[in-house]
DNA sequence: CCCGGCGCCTGAGGGC
DNA sequence: TGCCCTCAGGCGCCGG
């Protein structure tokens, strides 16, 4: 599930590959996914690629913009000319007229043809795309293409223009943690603030507190439970009860967290890949999610799984207080 | 204000 | 081998 390290991961795949280019051509292939004009944005060239929170903005010269949400499964790879050419030799484009049968190599030609035309699993770089997951597909005016794939269907592109898009970014998201990007400057996130914020929902459990987009920005589950294992807090902690101190070392645990998480390309759960499709590596780092059961790396207790918020949440009840 | 539950989706994994 | 059930999870929304 991509999170503030992951889109920013995407953001610089993005933006060292697509500024400049003239967006030729749009196909949506998810109705529901692709919200807004495509006319608005099509035959115009990339401005520049911007990061918010978990959301990434394609904005382009003349005042519009493509926000992206990848929400669960979302991925957006990027594909060469030299690559498409690769793919359409591997898929052969469907019947004359018959344009919605989207080809299915998995499940019809299992053996044929690898998703991995390198063999190797961990670097699908050559992935057959389009797939039955293929949302959307961006091709810009150099045959280079862009394929924003959602297998749960959750994530979401619009059309905004520049006045709709400033409005979300600052009303809709709390001060950027990192002092990185293009994002909302991070002066703000500051114990001061964070002091401030936990006045307003006194009662709320720290862990919801740091998951809320409109308190900071990006922060999902994995790092939710990760930056509290560092800070030796308990995810089920109110925030009036935090003190300034705590505060501070769960300011320095998110910022600290995030920036490990982007130094290693972010997290691979399930379904992120960067912009080349590759695996990120901070799950090999991970200290408490999805590790219910295994031994604390800190104190040898056994770190728990509750739910909290509807959440899977992963801590250690003998060092996390 | 806080919390639980549902809906949106689909593949993985367990039980039988 | 295969069917059915449950679950995961970002986030909006609704009701208690």
């Amino acid at each position: 599930m991509p999170e503030l390290p992951e889109v920013e991961t995407i953001r610089r795949g993005l933006q060292t590959r697509i500024v400049g280019k003239t967006i030729a051509d749009i196909d949506v292939r998810f109705p529901k996914t692709f919200i807004g004009d495509k006319l608005k944005v099509e035959s115009y060239k990339v401005k520049s690629v911007e990061r918010r929170a978990k959301v990434l903005a394609i904005c382009m010269n003349n005042s519009y913009n493509l926000l992206f949400h990848l929400k669960m499964t979302g991925q957006l790879i990027w594909h060469s000319p030299n690559e498409i050419s690769k793919s359409e030799f591997l898929i052969p484009a469907s019947p004359a007229g018959g344009s919605k049968q989207i080809p299915n190599p998995k499940t019809k030609n299992p053996n044929k043809f690898s998703n991995f035309a390198g063999g190797h699993p961990d670097h699908n770089w050559h992935a057959n795309l389009p797939n039955n997951t293929t949302a959307v597909i961006f091709t810009f005016d150099d045959n280079s293409r862009l394929y924003f794939n959602d297998l749960r269907k959750f994530g979401w592109c619009k059309v905004l223009t520049d006045e709709q898009l400033q409005k979300i970014f600052t009303e809709e998201y709390g001060p950027e943690p990192l002092d990185i990007s293009r994002g909302k400057p991070s002066e703000k996130f500051n114990v001061e603030y964070l002091m401030q914020q936990a006045a307003r929902f006194p009662n709320r459990k720290v862990k919801q507190f740091l998951m809320d987009q409109g308190i900071i920005a990006g922060i999902g589950n994995i790092y939710a439970d990760e930056s509290l294992f560092d800070a030796k807090i308990s995810p089920l902690r109110k925030a009036k009860d935090i003190t300034k101190t705590e505060w501070q070392k769960i300011m320095q645990s998110v910022k600290k967290i995030l920036e490990t998480a982007i130094k290693y390309g972010g997290t691979t759960d399930s379904d992120y890949v960067n912009v080349d499709g590759e695996k990120g590596g901070m799950q090999n780092h991970l200290k408490v999610y999805r590790k219910a059961g295994q031994k604390c790396p800190r104190c040898g207790g056994i770190i728990i799984r509750i739910v909290l918020g509807g959440r899977g949440t992963h801590y250690c009840p003998i060092c996390q207080q």
